[in-house]
DNA sequence: GACCGTACCGTACATCGTACGACTCAGCTA
DNA sequence: TAGCTGAGTCGTACGATGTACGGTACGGTC
């Protein structure tokens, strides 16, 4: 429901975990490394909540506080599993640029494969207390979303700007698509289950002219999406919008 | 750091709560309106975190357990917490449509309000569950949202997406500012400092030829923000590309 | 004055992160 | 080879959390 609190979290101890190698195993096996997989394995089958210091402990047949001897506490792992999930994204530093289309193509490049990380790792939609984890895939997958859009006359400001539109637009509708089905394996029920169990409900409740257009417009989404909201379509629709929206800045470049 | 489960939640229970009257006080004077108050004021003075039913209870002076006497539980109090700061959006339903500028003007007006609700209620954006909270306030919002669209040409579902696109974004920005915040305030030092004292670190990190334009942008923006990020900035750039793309397609309408 | 349903709430349980201090063992020194 | 040392391991304990359960006490109706 909420959020949880976040430890201390020394971030020049963060910073040096982030990008240290972490290769030295203990006389038990434990590493760093085998500590942030085995919390991605847990999470990917369990879900976030699923991912206590003492389930992760248990996946890796090991004491629970014998975790703390690798990782400074739970707000550490957290930071180091986003990282790591951060290397799943591109091969290489060029491939979004690589992409066919110019910084459109590659924009949409971009925005497909940061979907695709969130389908594969829905629980990085279920942190809410994200800190500045400028760890090494982070830094890798900023230069390799910014590369595209050097040389299209924006500013380095703007580039920055466009990026982080995108980058929000992209979290904010795979968020919505994993609370959709988080409420629906939850519920246990179909989205169109729902639909036809509290239609009545709500006709009665919106449709005393109160709520017209409301009434109006719910319907008429709810008939095309055959749900109550597409996550799919409102990721396509918003990435078509915005980049329209910035192909008339890019345009606007030339004559100011 | 993560999201706490959520209770089973009986939508029809939930439906009945949120329309529901909650007038008749019991013997202590307890009723759903005080409770729900009281945890907003308490999100509101030490954040989400703070809001557990013992604490609730005691600033209402209650036994801990007398609260489900009036709420199924925490999950569905969230739900009523929600709709309750939505009334907080518009004085009335044509709020937004009686805005000048058309309905890009009306959209911009929407957005400034929600970005205002969030400022004022940072608690909304720590909710990882959000649930299908089709209170008496969320439905007024949504038509009072919808009603500066209609008659732009577009169809019933391109305004729903729309004011999709626009609210995300919103939220999307809000979000990254309250974590900006909240980060601020936990370790205690300013963005600037944060800038200054782990900006040499990271130099020796990413100027190592690796990302040489996510260093020259990163630097750039950091620049112009005075900080890592200007949510401000990222509201308003996006927003205008956003409305830029809309206007596109609205122009499009006419000519098929 | 007796009754009864509802409001109230004390206790208990499982779960969480993690502080603390004890144990164990690999590898080095004497 | 014996002994020491420091790092790795982990058992226990504490204060949180949401809430199930069962008991208590009171207001309104006969």
């Amino acid at each position: 429901m909420s959020a949880k609190k976040a430890s201390d979290a020394d971030p020049a101890r963060s910073l040096a975990l982030l990008w240290g190698s972490h290769s030295k195993p203990g006389r038990s096996g434990l590493t760093v490394r085998s500590i942030v997989l085995a919390a991605i394995e847990l999470a990917n089958a369990e879900g976030l909540d699923a991912v206590s210091m003492r389930h992760v402990a248990e996946r890796l047949e090991v004491g629970t506080m014998s975790l703390y001897t690798h990782v400074p506490g739970k707000g550490e792992l957290v930071d180091l599993m986003i990282d790591t999930a951060y290397g799943e994204l591109y091969d290489d530093v060029d491939a979004p640029s690589r992409q066919p289309g110019g910084w459109r193509g590659a924009l949409e490049f971009v925005a497909a494969r940061n979907w695709d990380l969130y389908r594969r790792n829905p629980w990085m939609l279920q942190i809410i207390d994200v800190r500045s984890t400028l760890g090494p895939n982070a830094s890798l997958k900023y230069e390799a979303e910014l590369r595209p859009l050097d040389g299209t006359g924006l500013s380095d400001v703007e580039m920055d700007s466009v990026l982080t539109l995108v980058l929000g637009h992209v979290e904010s509708t795979a968020r919505a698509k994993a609370n959709k089905a988080r409420i629906q394996e939850e519920s246990g029920i179909t989205d169109a289950e729902w639909w036809l169990t509290n239609a009545p409900l709500l006709d009665k409740i919106m449709d005393s002219g109160r709520f017209p257009l409301a009434s109006r417009v719910g319907q008429a989404a709810g008939e095309a999406y055959q749900s109550v909201s597409d996550p799919v379509h409102a990721l396509t629709f918003g990435l078509d919008r915005i980049l329209d929206g910035v192909a008339g800045l890019i345009a606007d470049q030339d004559r100011p």
